[in-house]
DNA sequence: TTGAAAGCGCTACCAT
DNA sequence: ATGGTAGCGCTTTCAA
């Protein structure tokens, strides 16, 4: 960070006492339980027009802004969704689902808070107590847990710290917990079967060597090998890091491999793996048939243009219904729900 | 959404009271007092072992986990800073940088938690007021707003919410707010001096047409036209989708532009334009010179290889410092900060 | 070394 | 229609 020269500059006000209801309440001539019922438009008690006037009016005065803590206190209970981040780098369609999400969950009377405790090095292990205690100690009132690594332990000292839900967004089931199943195995079925489908009988399945993939590229490598189980295609485990240097190296290599398809794992992957390739004097789709994931755009601009598979997270509306209804009857059994829409884009690469 | 049949699941348990540190102390034959003395190791209190160990397997047992806004109420103040949702799409840059303050932060004793109030349609502008009210009301002990759309008095709010420090990531600096000032305008001079240098003198430069880049696209072209302001050359605005249409529509009307030049605003759009140029049977960089920004992998990919512009956010470091520092001097003037490392990779497309 | 008690800001019950 | 007041879970001074 580089200071630049600065002109003098009005310093804050020092910091105001923050107003509280009470001051609203005195300014406006009333009680705080009038303040209360004003603000919160209690259905029960009824407050005259002129009262209720000289309350909002104090409070825009002052400035005044409720205290959530407290109210969450004292009521027992916070609208407060937590969402935490991603065991996994998340992309542009992550990020899509999860404005929409926040968004829906917005117009529902819940506010979303995202906690980003993702594992660094040397933890001790996904999502460990440490992090789950983090989270119950903001006691919201369900938790999302996009991703996997989250353990049993974790889900019950959610709920015992007063969660009404607790749902996982990711390849597997946790006990006591609600499901939203990314079908990654059923991802790398539809692969495989197109790529059988298109004549290829040795097709080799890029795996991810960065930590955190795992979760995706191990089913997605199983749906390949079920997609051709009892043909007379072969999969390949491809290991692959996401540098130019490795493809190379596996581009270098092809010949022995003898390898007439690839899903490799996403577009980025397919994107990095189809340049070694062509690097290397290969041609696409003639010598190696190439299949994405993702839809991304880069696709699309790829030459050959790259086919894959696009996936699809549920919409928010849905999620957020979900979330609802399992915060309103927090003792109903776990749903599981299957979210991953998973569609072949037929393009030029396979 | 589709329901996948599922085996009968066993229940979860009636939601359990919540554990208090009155039920610790209850079990562990103690008082309250001594129970936050044990569990917060106090300073100046000495609690003899025994007693100590007696608490910490009652907590345990228990699994007792406190309650950060009783807390915070109690204390007068939280340890909580809030990140709003970056007013843009945000891509890989922002989300190491996030992830590396949040650790940082983390270190320090502070809890990260992003509020995603993305400026949606219809909302009535950015960052209104509806948005600092919600951030307000959780009471943090600072705000980060990456992006650029917050308004003086949202500030405003937010400091006599009690938020000891309110600071901007973003183009332009806010009164009353401390500003980490990513310096877009230098981005395009660094890029217009590049391709000057190189021998260009008709530059056009990519503006995206879709909302919410113009915080970059516009700092970044007048950088353009400063680099090459007493010179020959020309800077032309080049308004793009990111599509592939406008993109071939743009290219198709190439020849009347007379550019020999691009900055394509970042290395997606520079991607994007790329492959339109060289449809169209022009040649990248021999007719036209090219130029992104961010430095992402596909840029390596590419043929010719993209040169771009490499962006550096600050270290997580040393921004979590800086917070620390203003929540410790929440009185101290506004720093202003640049930090945005902008270099020039030269690779092949220029 | 430990406990009693006040009080943070708020809501909701019960009076008036 | 409005006010008094108890108490949510916690920390911290003051006494014992």
């Amino acid at each position: 960070m580089v200071q630049i020269p600065r002109t003098p500059d009005p310093a804050p006000p020092a910091p105001l006492p923050v107003p509280t209801s009470t001051d609203v309440a005195r300014r406006a001539g009333v009680s705080r339980a009038t303040v209360s019922y004003v603000l919160n438009g209690s259905g029960t008690v009824r407050i005259s027009e002129p009262t209720r006037r000289r309350v909002q009016q104090a409070a825009r005065e002052l400035g005044y802004v409720p205290h959530a803590a407290a109210r969450a206190l004292r009521s027992g209970h916070s609208r407060m969704v937590l969402v935490t981040a991603p065991s996994y780098p998340a992309g542009p369609i992550y990020h899509r689902f999860l404005d929409e999400l926040q968004w829906a969950l917005g117009r529902l009377g819940y506010t979303v808070v995202q906690h980003g405790t993702a594992p660094r090095h040397g933890a001790r292990g996904p999502y460990s107590d440490d992090a789950a205690r983090t989270w119950a100690e903001l006691r919201p009132v369900a938790v999302l847990v996009p991703g996997s690594g989250l353990r049993p332990d974790a889900v019950d000292l959610l709920r015992r710290s007063g969660a009404r839900a607790v749902l996982t967004l990711g390849p597997e089931t946790v006990p006591g917990a609600h499901a939203l199943l990314t079908d990654h195995e059923a991802v790398g079925h539809r692969a495989g079967r197109h790529l059988h489908d298109r004549g290829r009988r040795r097709i080799g399945v890029v795996v991810p060597t960065e930590p955190g993939h795992e979760v995706f590229a191990t089913p997605r490598l199983a749906g390949v090998r079920r997609a051709v189980a009892g043909t007379t295609a072969t999969v390949t485990e491809l290991p692959l890091a996401y540098a130019e240097g490795d493809a190379a190296r596996l581009a270098a290599d092809w010949g022995p491999l003898g390898l007439d398809a690839v899903f490799a794992y996403n577009d980025e992957y397919a994107m990095l793996l189809m340049r070694a390739l062509q690097d290397e004097g290969l041609g696409v789709p003639e010598d190696v048939a190439l299949l994405g994931a993702d839809d991304l755009m880069l696709g699309r601009l790829l030459r050959p243009r790259l086919s894959t598979v696009h996936l699809e997270l549920p919409s928010g509306r849905d999620l957020a219904a979900l979330v609802d209804r399992a915060v309103r009857d927090p003792a109903a059994p776990p749903e599981r729900h299957t979210v991953l829409g998973a569609q072949v884009v037929h393009r030029e690469s396979s």
